[in-house]
DNA sequence: CCTACCGATCGGTAGG
DNA sequence: CCTACCGATCGGTAGG
């Protein structure tokens, strides 16, 4: 009975559901439905539902930070250096589209020690990103800007990628990255400042 | 016994506690206990649950669309319509946090008729803004984008605002507007186009 | 992987 | 505005 890859169908399944009706709307009953099971077997193979939201939150996460460290030990050059970050974090989240959206919105159904230790995560990888427009000011290449302000903009428009992207769409994820590089350095260029 | 505004108080009391812990992890009995009352009392001022998201997602609807025509009676020129469009929204946004966070992050959880009349509302907005674009474009004031593409980037930064914003915080509404028409009025600049 | 089942909690009603 | 209470559903356990 035994099938070797369960608990990734159990994850894969419970991700697909939780993308469509949030964490508290999928009960252990429907992901168990989905994959013709009862309820009670899923505990074989995982620990608790929470933990089905908690890992995938951590992979997710882990795979972010990779993509940014990798950013900071390849380029020089900020503007390089912030299309890069943009096309690592496009990657991180179309890849994996059911565990990126979950990640993105359902994080604050964890307790409040995972939550925060997820939080501190993110505040590291924003830390990341705005070392990158402060390099960039610094080097008079980037306007100077509010740097929380900036970076904020700039990730809430990647972020929202996770409720339009379809990977069958228009666009590929390389493309996406493409656009959103080139509208940011616009809204960044010092020389190119559009004046009211 | 009979409070005047015991209703206000109810939809207040209650959108506070569901910005913070979410719609379905906000019950009944939290919102009577905030107001030192038992759950059932509730039921003298509103008729469900589901009933206090609803009548929210629509007044803070109603409140974008009122916005998006008035800025189209009154502007002509793309980049002062768009500007002013950015400015209604933010202020839409600012005026009842708790509100329009409830409504950006939670209209998901409304049946599915209600859910659809929503989206349908937000469709007309969108293609709204979307028109002014458009005109941006034909006027020649506006680089040739992806329209589709150029919109959800651009009212993904807008919405984002409801998660940072802080009443008592650094920047004031109309600011926050100012910096986000500039961003992104450099983004769509016809004339300044960043080349990679 | 299942049956049987538990304690907790939910939105909401009856009746006053 | 309250007490008493309902039927449904939840995550999860026991035991096999």
């Amino acid at each position: 009975m035994a099938r070797p890859n369960r608990k990734e169908e159990i994850f894969k399944t419970a991700l697909a559901l939780m993308r469509v009706h949030g964490y508290r709307n999928t009960s252990m009953r429907d992901i168990a439905g989905a994959l013709n099971m009862e309820a009670p077997s899923l505990y074989n193979h995982i620990s608790s539902k929470e933990d089905l939201l908690w890992q995938t939150c951590t992979r997710i996460a882990g795979a972010f930070e990779k993509g940014i460290a990798e950013v900071n030990d390849i380029y020089f050059n900020p503007q390089e250096k912030l299309g890069m970050a943009i096309r690592f974090h496009i990657e991180v989240l179309t890849h994996d589209l059911d565990a990126s959206y979950v990640f993105v919105h359902e994080w604050r159904h964890l307790q409040s020690e995972l939550r925060d230790a997820l939080i501190v995560r993110r505040d590291r990888y924003e830390a990341a990103f705005r070392e990158i427009l402060a390099q960039g000011e610094s080097e008079g290449v980037f306007v100077d800007s509010d740097n929380k302000f900036a970076l904020l903009t700039i990730l809430s428009s990647l972020n929202w990628v996770v409720e339009w992207y379809r990977p069958d769409g228009d666009m590929s994820p390389s493309q996406i990255a493409n656009q959103l590089t080139e509208f940011i350095l616009n809204g960044l260029n010092k020389h190119h400042n559009y004046v009211r």
